[in-house]
RNA sequence: GGCCCCGUAGCGCAGUUGGUUAGCGCGCCGCCCUGUCACGGCGGAGGUCGCGGGUUCGAGUCCCGUCGGGGUCGCCA
């Protein structure tokens, strides 16, 4: 090792041993004849006192912020007084009496400094300077710990880390493909894998039984501050399981990861069911760390004279306080309401004297005006929130509004953590007429994917009555974030010819795109299911990040773009020919096997 | 694809109803400084105000377009 100590670890019991450290100069301190610097490496900062013989010996007059350095020295107490509390190393200084300049750094593009603000562009295009700050490498060291955590647990239940390939087949699993020229094969495209779904059903035919893995997945969609092109899920399948058990493991893992910041999560967690998620928070992943529960008040409306509220839904939502908002702020929300897609947001404010007020209010019965506060639970001085119209539309403008209230009038505990399962899920939802993703032509699309197992009970009509049919599916959900979600999938091959049915996938386009998955279930594939948890959103929870981007070590910016490499990047014409990019695909004898 | 916000020195920002030579802090360069720790002092350099067009006697400022970034809705099982 070119160091015998790390910087960061020198206390006072070191005083009077000689060292050689290595690091980055953090700071310079000059006062002619003497200068103090920081040095820092992974472990943390010391004080380094150099004499200007020392500097000058060292070539290193010239010393600047991010020069990379070598010393030699001996570890002393600091003189009475100047002692740094601040410092973990604060008690010590290293006397320097050797200086060797591993290599020199250009001037900064920006400061390598806590404590200043950064733009993030400039941030990912020096990102290696980026991560020397203490923030950015706390959060990839957190990311490590998280990944070894979650393997502790699934080491200790006997599982076994598979890697499947990244160079695949398109299989229209929801999002768009990227694609991958085959130049052995002109004109034919791999595509990189939307996650490992189908191969680690494969594996569970494969006797495997305990399959897990940190997979990277692709998708091509457009950008969200969640969202990256590449990101990674902790991916999990095991045989012989049931719902229980597969949320019993992913609570087991949940556990680990949030201790590793302090947390204990209460096991089990809690679960809802998906309609009751609709029902009472208007959303498939309610924040649960706030109240302010929709209300039902279809009935209560059900012979209203105000035609806006003659409708298959009206739901409600009350904001405490709400009734003092000026008119300029409520005009506001049905600016918000509209951005969403709604015509806007109804409201009656509930005055201190309990009177009524608000362009709604004088449109109801009389009857309606003397039992709406009590019916959806408002107080004196709370504006309620209606939304009319068609049920799911409408819980999701008023979910959307419940998270906007709570944020206003800060009903969030930012230190909390709430955690719960979403279990029940529909298995189709219609397809709805701007579709582009549809799989098929039957009208119905899967709500998790097209391999989630019906619900026993519903195995025998979910074709007859896919709108009814509920599925063994699970998300687990944290604080309104949707951290990793799975099911019991479909392991016998007529159900599977079903489902595809019901999509509107017929037998030859099934057996074209899935036909390997439909082979291998003609062959004993066992009763299996799994979860994937979304691993950068996990770690960007831990780390208390805004954004995914903090927890990824290089990440792209919007567009896909990458602003430390600038990829994507156009080839050169020769790459164009070789990779066979505009090539027209041979007609190519598929290898048919059993059963077709 | 729709909508909203932001582009001024290497970085972070200010810039009044449109009006002299576009400022501030940090960084950078030079000189000084032997106990600092976001050290300090003196001096200096550094700007196509994202880009293109328009309005105007005059545009960093107003208008249109465009590019880049961020957010949001659609989309993403």
């Amino acid at each position: 090792m070119l160091r015998t100590h790390e910087a960061g670890s020198l206390r006072a019991g070191h005083a009077g041993q000689t060292v050689t450290l290595t690091g980055w100069v953090a700071r310079r301190r000059d006062h002619g004849g003497v200068a103090f610097l920081d040095l820092r490496d992974a472990s943390g900062v010391v004080q380094v006192v150099a004499r200007d013989e020392i500097l000058d010996a060292g070539g290193a007059h010239d010393l600047r912020n991010e020069y990379c350095v070598r010393i030699t020295g001996e570890v002393r107490l600091r003189p009475g007084g100047n002692e740094n509390p601040n410092l973990p190393t604060g008690e010590v200084e290293v006397d320097t009496t050797a200086l060797e300049v591993l290599s020199e750094a250009a001037p900064l593009p920006f400061q390598i400094d806590d404590r200043l603000d950064v733009g993030e562009e400039v941030r990912l295009k020096h990102r290696y300077l980026d991560l020397r700050r203490s923030g950015p490498a706390r959060a990839l060291r957190l990311r490590s710990e998280a990944s070894r955590a979650a393997r502790a647990v699934l080491e200790a239940h006997r599982f076994t880390e598979v890697e499947t390939p990244t160079l695949t087949r398109s299989t229209p699993e929801g999002a768009r493909d990227f694609i991958v020229p085959a130049r052995l094969a002109p004109g034919s495209w791999y595509a990189l894998p939307q996650s490992p779904q189908l191969f680690k059903q494969l594996l569970m035919v494969g006797g495997l039984e305990r399959y897990y893995q940190i997979a990277r997945c692709y998708r091509d969609e457009d950008f969200r501050a969640d969202r990256q092109p590449e990101f990674t899920q902790l991916d999990i399948e095991v045989s012989f399981v049931e719902q229980d058990d597969v949320i019993a493991l992913g609570e087991e893992v949940v556990a680990a990861l949030w201790k590793l910041i302090g947390h204990e999560v209460p096991l089990p967690i809690p679960r809802m069911t998906f309609a009751e998620a609709m029902s009472r928070y208007g959303s498939d992943k309610p924040d649960l760390r706030f109240g302010v529960e929709l209300v039902e008040c279809t009935e209560f409306f059900a012979n209203t004279p105000f035609r806006v509220f003659q409708a298959p839904y009206v739901g409600a939502v009350v904001m405490p306080g709400g009734a003092s908002q000026p008119r300029k702020t409520l005009d506001a929300w049905q600016d918000w309401a509209k951005q969403r897609g709604a015509r806007g947001l109804a409201y009656v404010l509930v005055g201190e004297d309990g009177e009524l007020s608000g362009p709604v209010a004088k449109n109801l019965s009389e009857a309606e005006r003397a039992g709406i506060a009590a019916h959806v639970g408002a107080r004196p001085g709370d504006c309620v929130f209606f939304a009319a119209g068609p049920a799911s539309a409408q819980r999701a403008l008023l979910g959307a509004a419940r998270g906007e209230i709570a944020k206003r009038c800060g009903l969030i505990d930012e230190d909390a953590w709430a955690f719960v399962w979403i279990v029940d899920a529909p298995m189709f939802k219609p397809t709805a007429e701007d579709d582009d993703v549809a799989l098929g032509t039957g009208g119905w699309n899967a709500v998790h994917h097209a391999f989630t197992a019906p619900k026993p009970e519903h195995l025998d009509t979910f074709d007859t009555d896919p709108g009814a049919a509920l599925t063994n599916a699970y998300d687990i959900v944290c604080n309104g974030n949707e951290i990793g979600g799975g099911s019991i999938r479909i392991h016998r091959r007529d159900v599977q010819e079903r489902v595809f049915a019901v999509m509107g996938i017929d037998e030859d386009t099934a057996r074209e795109q899935f036909g390997f998955l439909l082979d291998a279930f003609a062959y004993g594939a066992p009763p299996h299911g799994g979860i994937a948890f979304g691993w950068d959103r996990v770690v960007s929870l831990l780390a208390g990040a805004d954004s995914i981007r903090e927890v990824i070590a290089f990440p792209k910016s919007g567009g896909g773009f990458d602003p430390l490499t600038s990829a994507p990047a156009p080839i050169t014409a020769q790459q164009r020919k070789e990779a066979g990019v505009d090539a027209t695909p041979e007609p190519r004898q598929e290898p048919q096997s059993a059963g077709a």
